[in-house]
DNA sequence: TTTATTTTAGTTGTGTGCAATTAAATTGTG
DNA sequence: CACAATTTAATTGCACACAACTAAAATAAA
């Protein structure tokens, strides 16, 4: 038996007592996140992992070059089995292009269509409206973000340690 | 335009820009600590949300009674959509069992079995484990579970909010 | 240069989340 | 009592996430 468990019966506590797991706290800040983008992102007629997509094509200061699925998927975490059926979703709206790279064509560009860079403007305005919405102060809120980015480095750091030591 | 585009502009900056938007932090933190999870749960050979629904099993007091549906997707906020099939597959692998009220049919009670209150000694480290692996202050950690749950009641009351005005 | 390895995007299959609908049972109301 | 409204769980359909696999192309090694 661990010692946070024996300690944990011993002043009658339970240890996986939900509302005081980190887990629970993140999963559900990140659903209720996620819903309330929903509504503010009804008028894009995009999902919230299409929106974060978009951002980082917004984010490109030379967008005419666009950016490798591989790019999109380190920046975001997400693998080609994610996001190959989202980007083509996001073509199928007109917000994004696909095309191989010529130079080396195991690579797909994507870039934001004409449409896709006039959504940037109503998109814009979303983080105040959730500002407004969050209530938080600003400075509270940056120290927030970066509890959480050092939190993701860690957990991420632990996965790749835990899946070499266990050779997989 | 709003404010703050206007004035993000003004000062060269991107109002988009990922790596400080709040969204962006829960959601790479809570796919991080699934990731880890995911190690952590496979002795069990259950997924994240299973092991969530187990939580909410094992915190009850009076076991032999069990839950009902509607009561576990109150705690951990998810509809039958999602509970439904997912006790499905907890029942197929032995870890609960369903029945229907006898006083109102139209209730499910969930129960653990004994293979389920079995598992539970096995779960009980894991927190541990993953404090261990997270390397994070127990007072800070404390702290930011609260921070997190406020925020997620305030992102859940302005759902409603805005539902309520946009008439939904 | 030929072959083996690696890289890249896409596809398939499983398990959530969630909206919308369905079906059955209960409760409320006239 | 009869019937409308509500409650509850399940089902259907769609969009992620992610593991495992495939196919094509580029690079490294022999």
């Amino acid at each position: 038996m661990c010692a946070i468990k024996l300690c944990a019966i011993i002043m009658d506590m339970n240890p996986l007592e939900l509302d005081r797991q980190l887990c629970f706290a993140l999963y559900s800040a990140s659903r209720a996140m996620t819903a309330t983008y929903r509504g503010l992102l009804k008028q894009l007629g995009i999902t919230y992992p299409q929106y974060l997509v978009m951002l980082v094509l917004w984010e490109q200061n030379r967008e005419a070059e666009g950016i490798t699925v591989k790019d999109l998927g380190t920046r975001l975490q997400l693998d080609s089995g994610t996001l190959s059926p989202l980007l083509s979703r996001l073509e199928t709206l007109g917000y994004v292009s696909r095309e191989r790279s010529a130079e080396d064509s195991r690579q797909v560009f994507v870039r934001t269509t004409a449409e896709g860079i006039a959504a940037r403007a109503h998109a814009e305005c979303v983080p105040q409206e959730l500002g407004e919405l969050m209530q938080i102060d600003p400075g509270d809120l940056a120290e927030l973000v970066d509890t959480l980015h050092s939190l993701t480095d860690r957990l991420r750091g632990t996965d790749e340690a835990t899946a070499a030591a266990t050779g997989t």
